[in-house]
DNA sequence: TTATACTTTCAAAAAGTTTTGAAAGAAAGT
DNA sequence: ACTTTCTTTCAAAACTTTTTGAAAGTATAA
């Protein structure tokens, strides 16, 4: 296979990952594209790599350095913009659960609990609560978790993954 | 809150987190639904509450059931299919776990394996051989540890989790 | 066999999401 | 102040996914 071949492939892939797991394509296939990229790409860079518009590449770049998954680069009397990714997986990772944790988990542990406070003294009320309430001890466990998991370090990590494989 | 009220924000909830992560919305809400339901339903009542066409509801009622996440319950002299939902949350997760693991975490594994193999004998090669494999090493190491989640019982996923938070 | 009571399928429509590109905005040099 | 170079915005278009509902399929019982 050719290098330009199998870089090719490997954004595609990217791409597919992220968007199974609720990451707009594009936005994995620039960050997978400057996973590859030894030197700092610019926002034309990105476009004519990805084929994709500027207004595209602009959105998807600056979703990506909110997430924390890229960082701006500035050359020394250059105006443009560069731009660089984290390339430390575990970094990656902690991230994009710090990120999806505080929007997507969050809001419903809010409304586990919302959902509680009922009117009434049915039995039809107390099954209701026990469900609820069963889920939401396992969504508060899962918080914890993955909090724990996303202000951890590598070594943390890696020692828990010892841990839990054994 | 009126007890309706109460089941009708859990659904919601329950389907935006579905959409969130890659479940179609209304597969997660007809979930939700028999979550909730102390009485197996029927796809007739599944419509009707739910608000959705037949299609719909049997595609999303097949697709749980693919997934392990819905039965079929046969009530004795009657021809019409119910069903009911699993209620343990940890069977829940580990039943996502697997179906999403083989279809998503795999094929990406095997595309990492695949673009290693590149001609050539460059410094660029090398350094994208570099970043793959550092992306190898880790997208393994998760899929271990979510083979061994998706297939440990809930009494091991509790000590794990002692280990892990203390 | 025919009627009945249900389930499944699938093409077309609707809804939702992403992308484009032209225009507006901002920053820096002349 | 003007020009140039780059960044950002956003409405419309393209694309993707989901939903509908009518028609076809299937099983049971009379």
């Amino acid at each position: 296979m050719e290098l330009e071949e199998a870089k090719q492939k490997f954004i595609q892939a990217w791409g597919t990952l992220g968007s199974n797991w609720g990451i707009n394509r594009t936005m994995a296939q620039v960050h997978a594209l400057l996973l590859i990229s030894v030197e700092p790409l610019c926002a034309d860079d990105i476009m004519e790599k990805l084929k994709i518009s500027r207004g595209n590449a602009n959105m998807n770049i600056r979703a990506l350095i909110d997430w924390g998954l890229v960082y701006k680069e500035l050359k020394p009397g250059e105006r443009r913009e560069y731009f660089v990714s984290e390339n430390d997986m575990w970094k990656v990772v902690r991230q994009i659960i710090t990120h999806r944790k505080k929007k997507e988990l969050e809001p419903v542990l809010k409304i586990l609990d919302d959902v509680q406070a009922i009117d009434g003294d049915t039995k039809e009320k107390e099954e209701f609560l026990q469900v609820v309430q069963d889920i939401e001890l396992f969504a508060t466990r899962a918080d914890r978790v993955l909090e724990k998991f996303a202000t951890s370090d590598s070594t943390w990590l890696l020692n828990m993954l010892i841990k839990v494989m054994s």
